[in-house]
DNA sequence: AAAATAATATGATTCATATCATTTAATTTA
DNA sequence: TAAATTAAATGATATGAATCATATTATTTT
């Protein structure tokens, strides 16, 4: 039965965002009135951990990462893809702070929300803060997930998973192209590049996927599910 | 600025659980008609991952863990203490189930609340839900610092922050005895119980800490701060 | 109190994976 | 288009920490 709670799906968690279904005409006129779209190039940062958040942040379309940081090191908690929120953390920080930074993969557009518009509406209307509170829950749980295939998993389940999640999770497709150096991929695997480039390599050998150029192909699912199972 | 954002405390997260100062008396009532206090011995599971909850844990007086786990491995995302709530991500599950196991470290009790009646307030009170929602959001980034740490320190400076955070955040003083085996400890610390008590050794030679059947002494947290540093 | 079991401790060995070194290929810049 | 830089690939080496083996205490159980 909680077998198939923390499966493998450690990288994203893809939340449905219907949240903004909960409000009523006049409000969501108030969140329209109070919120930009901004393109963000590939690269750029949408928000740094550490500063003030004056927004909360609605991906439109793109890919891109959360992390934590210090001084030297990072780690990725998660990356997110077009439709969902991000940032909702900083609405309870007494100074509104990220907790995190937010960095795009690829071009990405965002509808940034004015915080102090959308923290009243949250303080409003409990039906729409039931669903935020939801979104948050749920986000952590991912998290959850994520945390225990890093410390569970050695590379190479950890790499099936994440090749996995991002088939099932991100392009939903057996084919896919990932806007991912190695290097990327092997930060968002928690390893060096040189281990993803050998166990991809070795995945390639072994017929499990394909891959040229950064186009993915996932030939045997089964068995990569196997190995992600960190067997 | 950041650099004090993820510092070393990555245990535990001492919320001040103050949501129910937003309810009214009907409301307190409610829930004081729907609540059972429960007491369990040490070693006994409060609450299973997977399996469903009818409640939300009001932990009174105790220590406890919240892990989640496969067949064969546990991860502790976070332990503990009084005063804390515990399994509010089942409220936003379809069916109540646990995404986690809980489990006490020593006596401990604890009011079991309706989980009906506690969503019921959520969905009604949004004061009282920005509340709730400002718990679940700070236990969400607590577990980022857990994440963190454990992936970026090594076991010397994961130790030092483990024993720092619970000085810190849970006994609240420089001595303090500790309810857990050197194999709980380790399992807490995310290594082998036999890398504990060599660390631990190193430790007491170099006059970090005073560790005697358990009690714990800190004599120079600077220096041990600096080792949880990944100095 | 004796026997059995579990907890603590310590050394030796193994292993996974990072780091380093170098090569080749692909981009970018001049 | 050449030179320079960056990314990808691959082998050799180093290392942190687990595992294994064994000893010594404690704590239960009978």
């Amino acid at each position: 039965m909680n077998k198939c709670l923390y499966p493998n799906s450690c990288t994203v968690y893809q939340t449905t965002v219907d949240c903004f279904n909960y409000l009523t005409p006049k409000e969501i006129q108030e969140i329209e009135n109070n919120q930009v779209e901004v393109l963000f190039k590939k690269g750029e940062t949408i928000a740094k951990q550490g500063s003030f958040s004056s927004y909360i942040i609605l991906l439109t379309e793109g890919l891109i990462k959360i992390y934590v940081e210090n001084v030297n090191e990072t780690l990725i908690l998660k990356i997110v893809a077009k439709d969902n929120i991000i940032g909702l953390p900083a609405l309870f920080d007494e100074k509104n702070v990220f907790p995190y930074s937010v960095v795009t993969y690829k071009n990405s557009t965002a509808k940034l929300i004015d915080i102090n518009v959308f923290k009243k509406l949250v303080k409003e209307n409990s039906k729409f803060s039931y669903e935020v509170m939801k979104i948050i829950s749920l986000n952590a749980i991912q998290v959850y997930g994520r945390f225990f295939c890093f410390e569970k998993k050695q590379s190479y389940g950890r790499l099936a998973d994440i090749i996995l999640c991002l088939s099932n999770n991100i392009f939903k497709s057996h084919k896919f192209t990932l806007p991912l150096s190695r290097k990327e991929l092997a930060e968002l695997a928690g390893m060096s590049s040189e281990s993803v480039i050998r166990i991809l390599k070795k995945f390639k050998d072994e017929d499990l996927i394909k891959e040229n150029c950064n186009a993915f192909e996932i030939i045997d699912p089964e068995r990569l599910e196997n190995i992600s199972r960190h067997g």
